[in-house]
DNA sequence: AATTAACAGTTGATTTTGTAACTAACAACA
DNA sequence: TGTTGTTAGTTACAAAATCAACTGTTAATT
């Protein structure tokens, strides 16, 4: 295909990045989503909690930088399923504390050995300076 | 905050390349959803046929990788804008021929004059030879 | 030719997201 | 106190994405 301008969109750096980004999540998504029908919002949530104990749905936003309402619906689509339970704060009662279950937990550290497992698939495919390079420049990209 | 579990999200690719990815796309986002109240699908396709000229649907599905539904709903929406044409194939009529008016021409123009712009913008955060090693190990990941 | 499969693109039903408005609880301060 | 403002979280409604089924057309097979 001739091109009629040359702006080049493969090198536009979003779009790129998007690209990388979709493509690279997608074998994580398929696994996640048929093995526990979760939404990405949901697995976020539930990686929050695994890594970090008991949070409360304010300080999972700030640390994801999700919106509040996916987080809500997040956590309630992970409660009925069990995934977590939640407990008011009777000092501050406009604060729940959000915590795994076991169910949660077993499903938290499954995925987290496939995530592990997956990440070092795809580091595997450059060489170990070149992933250090784009970790770093991935990082000062997501705190711009 | 203490973490209960070592596993370090933020350096699980798949997720830091989701969170650069968003991060580096609001900017230009609120450029194209303001001024010409586009969506991400939208000006997509609008670039493709900008710079590659005459396209059909399935073209453009196969170089963006997005689903054909998308693409379908985009060029209605652009269409009805005026910021393209149809043409019928007459050789094979189950294809359609899209093109840009010179409002769409206009509009890709001024876009990917912002483009470039903010490309140059996130670039220079970075040295050159960042940047060139970050395309490339995008590129990589990209076409996993 | 007639039948069947394949393809380009669209549409409709369902799911998910985004935005804004809302409730309930606390804080500040007159 | 009581009024106003702020915060945590939810909900309602609109916008958008997804998936499957559909139309119309061409290609392949018999």
């Amino acid at each position: 295909m001739t091109k009629k301008d040359d702006f080049d969109l493969q090198n536009f750096l979003p779009y790129l990045l998007n690209q990388a980004a979709e493509e690279s999540s997608l074998a994580f998504q398929n696994i996640y989503k048929d093995r526990y029908g979760m939404l990405r919002t949901e697995w976020r949530v539930l990686f929050h909690l695994g890594i970090y104990g008991r949070l409360t749905a304010k300080e999972i936003c700030e640390r994801s930088k999700m919106h509040k309402t996916k987080i809500s619906r997040a956590v309630a689509r992970l409660e009925e399923r069990r995934f977590l339970t939640r407990e008011r704060d009777e000092a501050d009662r406009r604060l729940e504390y959000l915590e795994l279950t076991s169910a949660g937990r077993a499903a938290y550290t499954e995925l987290r050995g496939v995530a592990i497992d997956y990440d070092a698939e795809l580091a595997a495919t450059f060489s170990s300076e070149d992933v250090k390079v784009l970790r770093k420049l991935l990082h000062h990209l997501a705190k711009l």
